[in-house]
DNA sequence: TTGAAAGCGCTAACAA
DNA sequence: TTGTTAGCGCTTTCAA
């Protein structure tokens, strides 16, 4: 078995509790014990059991980060930006532990972590929020807006960026703007549609019902949903796709009809990962702040675990047009 | 607080040690006080405290997935694919801790999992290997081949994979083939190196000592190690890529400069990333079954918790050739 | 078949 | 400043 405090105060001939206060940083000990013990932990490689700490102070020392799914609809790249930024954020004796949804809630064990960052992506996860609201969990939604009441969350304006992005197209000329926009129900799907509506109702343009296709937000699903925009009579001059993956798919199916980009139709995608530096031509983009948002969300966490004030539940966090060579 | 087994107890009249019984699925019960207690245990939405179950029994309910840095050097598809595999494998109640070795193995906590999963990547990373052996942890190694002894490990013979990806560029007749490599001291480059010279060897060919190029497994190393191939007076007429984020990096260059894949330049890469479907043209690469060898490697972890034989200490998994366009 | 007692490693509360 | 006691929620052991 494993050294515990006991076994450190039979070496320096005190109590446990002595042990305990001077490896908390207790006040209440000598500078002499405090050193004598410090050093004996640290010989003999003492790792506090957090089991043992946690059932008496019902702490749980670690934090979760729920996705909806981990297996599909998910862009490795975002995934892995939200991993980073939470995990930056963890302070000292904190677990990260990685859930999705797919097991059902009935099966979701919540008091196993003091506090939950979920990465929320469709409105139908307002189940899952309501669930550990209920549950008086600790919570911070991260990535979409909320719009149940004190809920702590991390977003960002997809809609002005989306407007950004489209903006963008129509300031270089092009007239005829298509959407390949992400799944029905993920929020980020609506907000990115909105935006670009929002654009060419301000540019006095209408869009055909079927200038707008759902490309699923994975490559092929941008493949095809291009397929189906050069099949239409009247073809669009650009495209604004709602994620990154899906104008690389949309990219393939221009080239594979022996059109150009950005001379044929021009291309923006959005998040900007890293692959749109280096796809031909490289992809302008929207840059969307994902680690900045997830390392956020994971600070707040923290202050809502140690009950700290939040001076702003909800944060808004702006993104920007990445200008590259898909656009004329 | 959260309901527990003295809770149902009372309600159910009976000892806390009959619900405790009850609840673990021993004999020693009736079936109606059996019947009782899980029905009360429904009602009233129990969940065990592992924080204590784990005290007195000395689990923790966790296992570790370590990787050697969560924020470089590895490409997000690997990592997710890493993740989604061993999340697989988990039975109940375990949760999927994720970690990395950037902050040095002092502050490393190994005895907070019941075992780790170690995603390996790099000699160096025997330091970690030996670490967590001398604490006794229960280990599995994950994506390279360990020299030490008596260590579980699941690996992909990368070496024959390399060598069957550069067989088949002579098969198509190319005779000039040069090589983007990863990182020098990663153990994938070391080995689909030393597969990519088995195969020039045996067809009695050399390949120049320039012809080997450091691209860093990111795209924009592929790109830089491509252009510097590209300046060379003889230049390769096939390009091997360690990884397929290199092999786009490369075909980025290889256009910038005017040049064709496949017929002015074959390309090969090394994984199968859903990317190389939809690159132009579309990449030819080697299909490497991580998720498989990540729910294997999980699978073989649970094994080793519940102190099972393992018939088979070391795995090797096989690749396959996938065949696309960016070879003639 | 059930229950009582003890203890896992730790800290809070109280006593000295 | 230090030590003693009790108890967090659970299981093991032993007794009934």
């Amino acid at each position: 078995m494993a050294i515990t405090i006991k076994d450190i105060a039979l070496k320096a001939g005190v109590s446990h509790m002595t042990v305990s206060r001077a490896l908390n940083g207790s006040k209440l000990v000598t500078d002499e014990t405090r050193e004598k013990i410090l050093l004996l932990a640290k010989q003999l490689k003492y790792k506090p059991n957090l089991h043992a700490k946690g059932l008496v102070l019902n702490k749980k020392f670690s934090i979760a980060v729920v996705f909806s799914t981990l297996s599909s609809k998910t862009a490795p790249s975002f995934l892995l930006s939200c991993l980073n930024g939470v995990y930056q954020s963890l302070t000292k004796d904190y677990n990260l532990v990685i859930k999705d949804l797919s097991q059902g809630l009935e099966h979701f064990n919540l008091s196993r972590a003091d506090g939950v960052i979920f990465v929320s992506q469709q409105e139908s996860d307002d189940e899952f929020i309501r669930f550990a609201l209920a549950q008086g969990a600790k919570l911070v939604v991260v990535n979409r807006k909320i719009a149940l009441p004190n809920v702590v969350s991390i977003t960002v304006d997809e809609i002005s960026a989306a407007e950004m992005a489209v903006n963008y197209l129509l300031q270089r000329d092009y007239r005829k703007i298509a959407c390949i926009n992400g799944p029905e129900l993920i929020q980020s799907s609506i907000d990115r549609l909105a935006g670009y509506q929002n654009a060419l109702t301000q540019a006095n343009l209408t869009s055909a019902a079927d200038f707008v296709q759902d490309g699923g937000f994975s490559i092929a699903g941008g493949f095809i949903a291009m397929q189906r925009l050069l099949a239409l009579e009247d073809k669009p001059d650009a495209v604004f796709c709602a994620n990154d993956e899906m104008a690389i798919g949309a990219l393939k199916a221009i080239n594979d009809a022996g059109l150009k980009v950005p001379s044929d139709i021009g291309l923006v995608g959005f998040n900007d990962s890293e692959i749109c530096q280096y796809t031909t031509p490289s992809l302008t983009t929207i840059h969307k702040p994902i680690e900045q948002m997830a390392k956020l969300g994971g600070e707040r966490l923290f202050q809502l675990i140690n009950n700290m004030q939040l001076t702003n539940p909800v944060t808004e966090l702006v993104a920007e047009l990445v200008i590259r060579d898909s656009v004329r």
